[in-house]
DNA sequence: GCCATATTTTAGGCGAGCCTAAATTTTTTG
DNA sequence: CAAAAAATTTAGGCTCGCCTAAAATATGGC
């Protein structure tokens, strides 16, 4: 069975929704707004999906991946992560920009080519944003770090990985030199704000607002 | 101005059919024939390309690229090569598995990407099967190597390219270790049917039909 | 130069994937 | 629990890129 590169577009979007709503089935107003087309378009495209037994859906009542579906989803994180690392790791792009280019990458169809590239890369896994990377039956750790506002306290911190790829924020962390697997020293909290005074590496410390450290995973160290 | 993979491949097959022409517009069968469309569907695309000024294009007269055209065509045919070498050099793919992943890869669309690509690569002159690479410029220095039925005398003579990309042929080739870049010394001439008795490297000697030497372009020594 | 044949274009139709407007269902809330 | 609001689906329409059948044009043989 034939699937296009929209179709995979949708099912990584609910793949993506899915895994923030727990449980819950994938609205077709949070799709909508995550690709950007009309809801009379997600419907339309949620029939057809349906019909491929990619996803399980019923009118009014949300969606969910099927195991095909999962499996596909599955298949295109991993190339786009791939991707992403070797964007950054061979050819030295910066992490803020490896994004729209790793998008159209993921649809390239060679199972060959995925294995191939990802013995190249010395099999990562994670992305250059902390990501992890499915293996090729699918299978990846899920992340057991938590944002830095969840801890709100003073402490040792490794950075993990964000949930936010925006490039203008990935950028402000670049410019503050933060990398991934970096120590964090949370110095100081304020309770009214929830901003936090971080020490990285020595330099000066800076100020995370709490947008900030809501977009930062961490493991927390002893 | 927005072009579409399909209208990509359009181009593309314009541009490959033209060079060989010399001169002549391309036909709508030659299209039809090299893009397995009906000739009714490549009308319709010729009338949406001419709009969009990519090709000259008068009814029942054939079709030129323009100079915008071509400029498409080349950096996708830059795009392909250099994927091509890719593939080959760092995944180690063979030559005769290339074409296909590549054909998906062209499409990519990231004026860094090529550029940062051609770097990694050493900035490499031909793909995998001799053919130029177009600088960003859309360079390159025509081959101007014959193939070797053109010839049709004994000597000493340089592997430089196929003008066959079938997997099969290339195969074939391969299974008698004949790369490019290597020598061939013609030992014997079958006038009656153009087939060549052909040493390679010191090896037993094997035979090319004129059809095999009709695709194989060599450089004459002395 | 004319006729047969081959090539090309036009006309009309189809599916994918999008849209707007209107109808329907669900959810909220007073 | 009923009415208002929000979410969702249906209906109908659009473009792209393909198709078949029929019409128009070009070409090659006599």
């Amino acid at each position: 069975m034939e699937i296009s590169l929209v179709e995979e577009n949708y099912i990584k979007a609910i793949y993506k929704l899915q895994s923030l709503n727990e449980g819950e089935g994938v609205s077709t107003s949070d799709l909508s707004r995550h690709l950007k087309n009309k809801a009379a378009s997600i419907t339309d495209m949620l029939k057809r999906l349906s019909l491929k037994k990619l996803i399980q859906y019923q009118k009014y009542q949300g969606v969910f991946l099927t195991a095909k579906g999962e499996k596909i989803a599955l298949a295109v994180v991993r190339k786009h992560r791939l991707w992403e690392v070797f964007l950054t790791e061979k050819l030295h792009f910066s992490w803020d920009e490896v994004h729209d280019i790793a998008e159209q990458m993921e649809h390239i169809k060679s199972e060959e080519l995925v294995k191939r590239l990802d013995r190249y890369l010395g099999h990562p896994k994670t992305d250059p944003h902390g990501d992890p990377i499915p293996d090729d039956k699918g299978l990846f750790r899920a992340l057991q770090s938590k944002t830095l506002s969840h801890y709100k306290r003073k402490g040792k911190f490794i950075f993990t990985g964000v949930t936010e790829h925006s490039p203008a924020f990935l950028q402000y962390l670049s410019s503050i030199n933060l990398k991934i697997g970096q120590a964090l020293l949370i110095e100081q909290v304020n309770e009214f704000d929830g901003s936090l005074k971080v020490r990285i590496n020595k330099q000066q410390p800076c100020f995370f607002s709490e947008k900030v450290s809501a977009n930062i995973l961490v493991e927390a160290i002893k």
